[in-house]
DNA sequence: TAAAATGTTCATTTTTTATTGAACGCATTG
DNA sequence: CAATGCGTTCAATAAAAAATGAACATTTTA
């Protein structure tokens, strides 16, 4: 198992991903950029290409398609195509009409609240919802009594630790956005 | 790529792995337990192994040596001693003297601010760190003058914007510890 | 002090996850 | 209405991450 200290350890930037991005004509910065996504990203567990996507349409001046994504990043057009139906899903990228161009043009939304928000929303929220039915379950499966009545106290008690839980994650997650006004 | 909707897909709960965990002796209050810390985990990119450990500790009326955690959950000896070592890094575990018994025994930190501070610390706050650095350096890269100018104002705002960020991360970060107190 | 008990490490294997690319659908255009 | 452009899907492949288990170090016991 090559996870050294932590299954989220950190992770030595590599040069050879560098090069190969800078050879297919992406700044400097660009690269020092998507990388920084990169990093955060692993972080949070997103892939790779979703981060380099954000990345890219992140430092761009324009609304960037499709194609130029999968030239600049050197990655095929279905990672492409997934990674912008992901990002559109959490709100974190939205289309640009352009006239006079038949492709979807994209742009990133870079306030960090709203992309907070979105992911809150899309991605732990409903997370959230289903443990309700997962906690009234649980509270049906405590023993009425047990051998040592001090086990099924003790086990009573740790169910209402996970409700606990579950309440305070409800009561401050949408909280977190706002704090970040 | 068999991700469906979201690199964060949700998954079905395997009635194949619980199974094998009740044939190893788990009551279904462990394995849904278990199984629950399970999902929550992959949310938080988590190894398996890991949060099963965690659960199970949870659940647990004594704190638990690594030969029980292997034959309780079926895992190896090597994935509980380096998942034990993760817990014990996020202080998510702590270790209990057991007078006359040899082996280091563990009971779980039930405490949510415990635990999301101890993450916190130790896997998110050295990335912010490092995130100093990098930004100086991101900062160096700004070209001072582009064909068009307003792709040089441009590449500056978007560096700060990720200087905002980091900023706000540093600010917020210590205060969600304390908003589960 | 030899044997057993405990726990860690790390090369190998397994499992999981992400990426690719070809096939397809649908709209546009010449 | 054939040909081309754009984007999605998904089975196959590649890459990354996690689990295993044998070797090892250390401590204890007999």
């Amino acid at each position: 198992m090559p996870t050294i200290t932590s299954p989220l350890s950190d992770r030595a930037i590599d040069p050879v991903e560098a090069v190969s991005l800078e050879e297919s004509g992406l700044s400097e910065l660009e690269i020092e950029v998507i990388d920084l996504f990169v990093g955060a990203a692993r972080l949070f567990g997103f892939p790779k290409s979703v981060a380099q996507i954000y990345g890219l349409l992140f430092l761009a001046p324009e609304p960037l398609p499709l194609d130029e994504i999968t030239s600049r990043l050197q990655i095929s057009k279905g990672s492409a195509s997934q990674g912008l139906k992901f990002l559109r899903s959490v709100s974190a990228i939205k289309p640009v009409f352009v006239p006079g161009d038949r492709r979807d043009h994209f742009r990133a939304v870079a306030e960090l609240k709203q992309l907070v928000s979105g992911f809150i929303k899309e991605e732990l929220e409903p997370h959230i919802e289903t443990g309700t039915v997962r906690l009234e379950r649980l509270r049906s499966l405590l023993p009425q009594e047990t051998a040592d009545p001090s086990i099924s106290e003790h086990l009573a008690t740790r169910v209402e630790r996970l409700e606990n839980w579950h309440g305070k994650a409800k009561k401050v997650l949408p909280l977190v956005g706002k704090l970040l006004g």
